[in-house]
DNA sequence: CCGACGCATTTCGCATACCGTATACGAAGC
DNA sequence: GCTTCGTATACGGTATGCGAAATGCGTCGG
């Protein structure tokens, strides 16, 4: 066997530190667009067996990050505009629901939570860390999401935000001053989850999304 | 081997076989909700091994028909007001996403194919035929998807018209009348794709889901 | 020089076997 | 009699091997 293993995956539940590392992969760059996967070099690559394998890439083919090439292997999605646009027509109105079901369902744990990482995402962006930003960025949609205490939107975010978070790093490695425009607009979530003003929280959110969306796009004019 | 196969499945792609009959079983009930379900057994039952069955299993979950119990198995995923409200809150503005996108990317065929299938389901209304009807009605849906040209959004609603159709089914068994209804709003929502008249398309059908919604409802209050 | 046939290779689908862990039941001790 | 510990068992996670289908390439014939 010429390749070494990159990394040898610890103990408990080698999927999911399998998929932790390809989502990773995915999203930051690491594996480009249309890559071709192969479950034996990646079994090998990895020093674990096919089996978990298998279950990690029908996983990431369900969130949207792989597509199959019929008979032949999967490859990574690609990534266009005409993709992206698909995306976020499609996340608008569903991080909508989930905002305005968190601000139905505020406790004050949860806002406490958001603050945390609202205070997160500033400290990022006035040091300039755009990785950083982006990773408090998507805890902060996490946080909401499991906020919104909806188990079926959840299941639906989770296939369809990986797939956005390819496009969301992307951007803000090009675009850093992103980051101020969704420092602005989480500011206004929180605010709005907190008074328990759902509509509020709804608009806030999907107003900013679309700017987001604008913005992304002027990088990806296919 | 004590257990005969129920019935020995054909060869070409084991798992979508399988896939298709659990799925069934699932939504007409034959597979009560709560039931366990353990994937020696299955792939006893069907004379298979268990990696098709594990495939299955695992497709299921993400079409939230199977919920996982921790490190013990899989259950048939419960019936309960609550998570039909959850399944309805996200299926209404995709539904109507769907609908007005098939609207804007209207082609004669795809609406040809929207009036054979509104045929059938006016066929099985006056035949009285309740699994007829859901049949067709479920075609309908997804001729709706599928002409909606949106492969994220085809995606997204794959993983939750599966467990839509549970409640449809179980609702059109208890309220024939809800054919009625059903019949009414896809009439319209076939003339506002034809006349490509997207607002048009979204809002009926979402007033349609929601009424269906609300019919549903109660038959389900926990 | 071009096209068609056939062989080798790639890669996935499925089967089988093993292992670790979690659960439940029974026995022993307090 | 109740609690607790150990063992048996059931189940899912993982490893591995085999076979079939599709692909690409090389060669042979026109």
């Amino acid at each position: 066997m010429i390749n070494r293993p990159v990394e040898r995956l610890s103990a408990p539940l080698l999927a999911d530190h399998l998929h932790d590392r390809l989502v990773e992969a995915v999203i930051f760059g690491d594996l480009p667009a249309e890559a071709r996967l192969v479950e034996d070099s990646i079994a090998e690559q990895y020093g674990v067996s096919r089996s978990p394998v298998r279950d990690v890439l029908r996983k990431m083919e369900a969130e949207g990050l792989l597509t199959r090439e019929g008979a032949k292997g999967l490859n990574v999605a690609p990534i266009s505009r005409r993709d992206l646009d698909e995306v976020y027509l499609c996340r608008i109105p569903l991080e909508g629901i989930a905002a305005a079901e968190a601000a139905v369902n505020r406790s004050p744990d949860g806002v406490e939570a958001l603050e945390a990482i609202y205070a997160r995402m500033r400290e990022a962006q006035q040091a300039g860390g755009v990785r950083d930003y982006f990773l408090a960025n998507v805890a902060f949609t996490d946080a909401i999401h499991a906020a919104a205490r909806n188990a079926t939107l959840v299941r639906l975010l989770g296939g369809l935000s990986k797939q956005a978070q390819r496009y969301r790093y992307a951007a803000y490695t090009m675009f850093p001053h992103l980051m101020d425009l969704s420092v602005e607009g989480s500011r206004k979530i929180v605010d709005a989850i907190a008074e328990t003003d759902a509509d509020r929280a709804r608009s806030v959110t999907e107003t900013l999304i679309k700017q987001s969306w604008l913005t992304i796009r002027d990088c990806f004019h296919d």
